[in-house]
DNA sequence: TTGTAAATAAGAATCATTCCCATTTACAAT
DNA sequence: ATTGTAAATGGGAATGATTCTTATTTACAA
């Protein structure tokens, strides 16, 4: 019974990382950030929870970079800036107008609007710098 | 030589139909699309000349709508509605802000803005209509 | 202790996408 | 016209993320 203290269920496991992380995960990666410390979990597991969070709109899915599809804990309304480069996903805050747009949006559409996702994408500073230092060469 | 007439790049005959359409296609839908007036068509050529036309800038992808990704031959800054029950994709016009937005995210941000996707989910009219039937029943 | 429904592991299956290489095409030089 | 050659392509194999299947394990209530 010395697993008693240690032991949870692999589904909130995987909850709390995704909610504890500001990385924007892929499953893969809630996979290999969890596996030290729970070594008989599967990714099936981490597959089928994070489709179940997401329909639950626990979490939400940001959609695919680089073919890999890549979460948020954080349901907040917020915007997403991608790096297109090395994939890295940032949270940009301050982003004015946003229940405008969504006005404007619901006026122009018969159907209805239940989520909205803003991304922008480029190079982040990090590559940037990377980029010069090559050229410096 | 009677294909002299007939004969064009299948370049330019898969990059006039992502122009010519508005259901922003998959790879997919494109080899569909042309296989009938081009039979030695192969989808490895289509997904390979809309990479290509991303590169360039001629296209826009608007990523993965049920794990299938979508392109978007009309480049202009514009945003989406996809429709989570049957992916059909539309259009919104007149949205407001968008400039103002870029420059509020730019200044956020250590790195460089070069893209902007804004992308509303819900239910399309049509999908709406047809549950409204089912529920009468 | 037992029944049972939910959760899981492990690996097979699926399927969109990419890769590889032999062949074909376009086009310029001869 | 013929030839050379670099780009484009077809066809099919390979890849890899995601989903599915099934037997097993777990939690928990009777």
């Amino acid at each position: 019974m010395e697993q008693k203290t240690k032991h949870f269920r692999k589904r909130d496991a995987i909850l709390t990382c995704l909610r504890e992380t500001k990385v924007h995960p892929s499953a893969d990666w809630v996979y290999n950030q969890l596996k030290p410390e729970i070594p008989d979990l599967s990714l099936g597991t981490v597959y089928r929870n994070l489709s179940l969070f997401k329909e639950q709109g626990l979490i939400n899915s940001l959609g695919t970079v680089g073919g890999v599809e890549r979460f948020d804990g954080d349901t907040h309304s917020h915007v997403h800036f991608v790096c297109a480069q090395c994939g890295t996903v940032q949270d940009l805050e301050g982003m004015p107008n946003l229940p405008s747009l969504r006005a404007a949006a619901e006026n122009d559409l018969g159907g209805q609007i239940e989520g909205c996702q803003i991304t922008f994408t480029g190079a982040c500073r990090e590559c940037i710098q990377h980029q010069n230092k090559e050229e410096a060469v």
